[in-house]
DNA sequence: GAATGTACTACGACAGCCGAAGTATGTCAA
DNA sequence: TTGACATACTTCGGCTGTCGTAGTACATTC
């Protein structure tokens, strides 16, 4: 058993925009990070992450910029904006009463 | 700023078998006791509410039964089965790693 | 007799996730 | 050198769960 897609739906811009406020990244590596941060215990599916990139942009929250790998391969960067640090603190401000709110429901002992 | 459906997608289920645990209700009931414990933190939308009901039902989770009111209205009652214990218990075990995941995603100082 | 509360049901739209598949390049071992 | 594996995406279409709108029906309260 892992994490629910449903449960872990609102929390997607969230993680990504985090990742982008170390600084300017691309898919892959997010994606690799996730993995990692969480050891394995969330994998991002690869649609899911780019299709969150274009809404993400669209939005204003994050820009995107043409970029090279190491060998020359063309990469796509995203960099967060000023509106996304914001959309961010926002989420993260949504995150604390969500889990309030979720707990007053989750019993640990003997249901 | 309330809590986005989104987020919140994942718990519904959780939120109400968490309440049908202290015995049987029904929607009007459920939907009231949500209110009350989360002091309108969270209002679970009436459509949301019948249609999860429906959907732990054909999944076996609840099981419906004819009842009355007081002044002798029908009313759907709904009590939860033991795969609905069971199935209760693993969304709470959910949570807690889902929790563990998104947290490590949350910053609270100057992001 | 009008508004409000109780107790639902039906329908359809929409957002976000995800499986499947495809593309194109680079690396590395057998 | 060929074939597997990693990188770095894109397109398409299906599915699930939420929610707005609307409607029904009865009871209570002002």
């Amino acid at each position: 058993m892992g994490i629910s897609s449903d449960v872990i739906r609102g929390c997607n811009d969230t993680i990504i925009l985090c990742l982008l406020l170390d600084g300017p990244s691309y898919g892959y590596e997010i994606s690799r990070r996730i993995r990692l941060m969480t050891e394995d215990a969330y994998i991002i599916k690869e649609t899911t992450l780019y299709s969150a990139f274009t809404r993400l942009e669209k939005a204003g929250c994050i820009e995107s910029f043409p970029g090279f790998a190491e060998n020359g391969k063309r990469r796509t960067y995203y960099r967060i904006t000023e509106s996304g640090r914001r959309y961010y603190r926002e989420k993260c401000e949504e995150w604390g009463l969500t889990k309030t709110v979720v707990e007053r429901f989750i019993r640990e002992e003997n249901p």
